[in-house]
DNA sequence: GAGCGTACCTACTCGGGCGTAAGGTTACGC
DNA sequence: GCGTAACCTTACGCCCGAGTAGGTACGCTC
């Protein structure tokens, strides 16, 4: 008579408790949810959780994972098939900061969660260097293109710069929700294209003195 | 008869405190560091930490606001004067990276740490808040210098743009110890400038279709 | 309609670590 | 020399929340 507790499947149960995992952790940060919070906003009781899903730290592995794996899948999906290089990186952007306008509050906080914390900075480490190394065959294909070379270590570095300033308005994106997704990748796009547009023919800023 | 245990000023204790707190945190995380250890580190009894820094986000806080205070000191020194845009913006990287080289792990490990942290998360915005600022104006100049006019929100966009891609090189600058510096600022200008000045310039990329 | 496995619960234990109460001891002013 | 203020300590209270023990109810199969 008190709460009927509808009884589901396993599969189910664990997506609902994902979805609550996600909103108390990016909310209240990794320490400070509990998983009684979790457990409650899931309809459901904590043990069933551990039963689930294991530990604190296991779950929120797990809710990252899952996040994770919807944007690269969202992102690679978006610039995949052979198009050229300018207009694969505009698409990944546009689903990029699609994502990240679509999920606001949800996944960048969960990520900036994980950036620092120990356990979980090296998962976020992986995914970046996924990300940024999928950038960086981008920009080579580029500069191939262009009839020019570049040592890997300069194309990995400015992959990384890319993914930092994208993470960076993605922030500003967040923090500004009238502002238009579309948007936000066409800027990033001005400042990464043009940037790389110009090293990719070799040229070069030096100090004036 | 066990240890002497030099009475020291106040000063020179708070001093000592902070110091011990940075690398403790820096080293276990906020949670995972024990307010026994930093009291421990700085060889001193937990109630002096107390008595003299407060609560442990106090103290926490207090570790952000030094090492802030230096970096800021440390680029809009260096930026200083009344040089041409792209001299102080070189000037300001090379600082920059070289305060990231000087206190790898130190620094950039703190300020991950307080990104995603909630009591934290506001005072770091407001440092990356006033580093924009300062380079939002100094696009502004640049704009102005070349003859071109920029609204307000692109240039803060851009200026977050390029304090994210600094920021992402600083961690890869520091995950690559054997790597300069130096270099890493000019990579960091090359990349910067050269699609600043394309931008300034009136470029835009789009659409191929 | 008995049995069995899976979904689910209430109600605990237990440890870690923040913050403090209450009391010693050294230096410095006069 | 003696008070007093600042430094410094040991030792504890106590809350909070992760994780679990042990048991109940539901529904599916034959």
């Amino acid at each position: 008579m008190v709460s009927p507790v509808k009884r589901l499947p396993r599969a189910v149960r664990e997506q609902q408790m994902l979805d609550a995992a996600v909103r108390v952790f990016s909310r209240r940060g990794f320490h400070a949810a509990s998983m009684d919070e979790i457990a409650e906003h899931a309809g459901i009781s904590k043990p069933m959780v551990y039963a689930y899903l294991g530990a604190k730290e296991d779950l929120f592995i797990a809710c990252l994972r899952r996040e994770a794996s919807r944007l690269i899948e969202a992102v690679t999906g978006a610039a995949g098939g052979d198009l050229p290089p300018d207009e694969q990186l505009w698409r990944g952007l546009r689903a990029f900061f699609g994502f990240v306008g679509a999920h606001r509050e949800g996944w960048t906080v969960l990520y900036r969660q994980a950036r620092g914390q120990e356990p979980f900075s090296r998962e976020v480490a992986g995914m970046r260097a996924r990300m940024a190394e999928v950038i960086a065959v981008l920009l080579g294909r580029a500069v191939a293109a262009a009839g020019q070379r570049a040592s890997e270590s300069d194309l990995e570095v400015m992959a990384y710069a890319l993914v930092g300033a994208s993470e960076s308005l993605a922030d500003w994106l967040v923090d500004h929700p009238t502002e238009d997704p579309e948007r936000a990748a066409t800027r990033m796009m001005n400042i990464a294209w043009l940037g790389a547009d110009q090293l990719l023919r070799g040229a070069t800023w030096r100090p004036s003195r």
